[in-house]
DNA sequence: GCTTTTTACGTAAACGTTTACCTTAATTGT
DNA sequence: ACAATTAAGGTAAACGTTTACGTAAAAAGC
């Protein structure tokens, strides 16, 4: 069994509290016992027990992370942020997956509660109005990275959906394209979809364009999606869009990867815009157009957020953050112009 | 304040000790005062204190994960295979980096140890001796994932990276490849730069082929290292090889992406082969030819070595993981055959 | 030199559980 | 019908800390 505060205070001659004292620098102690006790807890090799500290205190300074089970690559910057920001602010971060579709999320809520956590950022996750309910009988404080809750009922961290569309859409115009698909998007997905789609529609109207239903191809985010998308649009010439936005970098390289089969050259013959600006992004060949989302800095900013709130008993406020468009390869003007 | 175990009690008109019983299906109570219990739990939201509960029971069931802060695409295969298997078996797990080159090591590992974790899995973590005796010195299981530590003073589970090597290079040179340059290697590494070396060079060796020097680019795994390598062959036609072996498959896109700027026709003028099989190996254009390390399965492997260690007291054996060679776009027979 | 303040500790309760041990009542066996 | 067993539930200690409160001695103030 590893060492107590008893043992050392036993070896020292002095009492646990003076023990606790010491070694949390309290004041109200000697110098030479200070010395003794600090001497003895090493020797003993005494690290102190944070149970019994969470129980006293009633408060563990632990956040936990909820996501679905993806291997998205832009989950390490994620991860990354939030615990950088947490652990300077000497919180640990427990991290839980929802299963696929969200199956384990309640599960693993309650999951957290027990373990009393103090916030949960949930990354990713879309909640149904039956969720809402549920999680906020739990009464923890749930801030959410990514995605958003019906009638905001929830703080978020994530970028404008719909401007960043719209000036990705933008962008593309006025590199001079008129026929743009909009690639992998879902529509019934209300955080990420619809606001995209609208953008996107948006950006066009403004440019005098007709948005075109024929052009929007829709999937869940994924390569394959990109893949399938690329394929119909392949398969049906009539519609012959010069560029497309992708709604993910995954999905502009399933666009991309059948461009290659199909021997079209990007960025001569097709423009590619992703999304995200995820690591693959920028090894791609040629280099990915994508907008980026800040990641590690919405980790960042998400457990910052949660833990100030914490500490300042205050409501957790949403945020934007920004997006940025960058250019590397894929993106050119139009053969026609 | 939350509900505890007492308020249901009180509220139930039973002991603590009967809730507890109830509460954890221990029998020794009658069917009504379940019922009572039971109802009285829900009705005030009553969840447990997993502090209470580890402190009396001296046990947290938690391991801890211990990484560098590192953004590679592999990292949420890792984290997710863990988690799951640790999920399974009731256990939470709580993450913390280690820093950029372990920096924050051992503060990390004393973080953990407060928390009273059971084990933890160090993923990709070099450890020299003096990291050694301190991590004994905290008197708990550490378990390596894709590492290794000198002397084998701790239990791992990784791929034979010799073998691994060996098998590549074979492969290439079965393809009909003499001049096979290995890029992104950091020889001072003794986990996976030494063996790759030795495995790559055993392979020629037994192939009647001379290593050389020469075609060994050195660098650290990355994208960029593999950008390097590329253009150090391309500086040098004296080298001239007609395939490349990257260390990693962000160093194999390095070697693509210079390939590309440079006109060099993948795989008719030169063959690639990767080695991880991340999420990018399948995205790539061409899809990149890898050696596959099964990231989540090892994470999976890890975690249970580890609880089913914690449960019956055994001590954690090593484990090498198969690797496997994924044969896609960027490797064929050199032109010159 | 006496009171007052400060310093340096010790005592013990509290945090929320689990569980060994005890008690009472009901059930069983004969 | 009575002893023996079992079932149902209560009591209280224990886990490892922190911290309010108490106390004795030393220091300071006059």
């Amino acid at each position: 069994m590893r060492a107590t505060i008893k043992d050392v205070a036993r070896i020292s001659g002095v009492s646990t509290a003076t023990v606790s004292r010491v070694l949390n620098q309290l004041g109200g102690y000697g110098p030479e016992v200070a010395t003794k006790v600090l001497a003895v807890a090493k020797a003993i090799g005494y690290r102190r027990n944070d149970s019994a500290v969470s129980l006293v205190k009633q408060a563990t300074r632990t956040i936990g992370i909820v996501m679905p089970t993806v291997t998205t690559s832009f989950y390490a910057q994620i991860i990354n942020g939030i615990e950088d920001s947490a652990y300077q602010a000497g919180y640990s971060v427990i991290l839980t997956h929802a299963g696929s579709s969200n199956i384990r999320l309640l599960e693993s809520l309650n999951f957290m509660v027990e373990r009393r956590v103090e916030g949960i950022i949930g990354v990713s996750i879309n909640l149904n109005q039956t969720d809402l309910t549920q999680i906020k009988a739990l009464a923890v404080p749930l801030l959410l990275l990514s995605a958003q809750a019906p009638d905001d009922q929830l703080p978020y961290v994530k970028v404008d959906d719909y401007q960043a569309a719209y000036a990705a859409t933008r962008f593309l115009i006025k590199q001079g394209h008129q026929r743009i698909a909009l690639a992998g998007v879902d529509p019934s997905d209300l955080v990420a979809g619809q606001p995209r789609i609208a953008g996107y529609e948006a950006a066009l109207t403004a440019a005098q364009l007709r948005p075109d239903r024929n052009l929007i191809f829709t999937g869940d985010y994924t390569f394959a999606a990109g893949q399938q998308a690329m394929q119909a649009i392949i398969a049906r010439p009539e519609v012959a869009p010069t560029a497309v936005f992708a709604v993910s970098d995954e999905t502009a390289l399933g666009v991309i990867s059948i461009c290659y089969q199909a021997g079209i050259e990007i960025p001569r013959e097709l423009s590619v815009l992703g999304y995200d600006n995820s690591a693959i992004a920028a090894m791609a060949t040629p280099a990915l157009s994508t907008v980026a989302q800040p990641f590690y800095q919405m980790g960042q900013i998400a457990a910052q957020k949660m833990i100030t709130s914490l500490q300042t008993k205050t409501v957790i406020t949403s945020e934007l953050v920004p997006f940025k468009l960058i250019q590397r390869g894929t993106v050119a003007v139009p053969r026609s112009n």
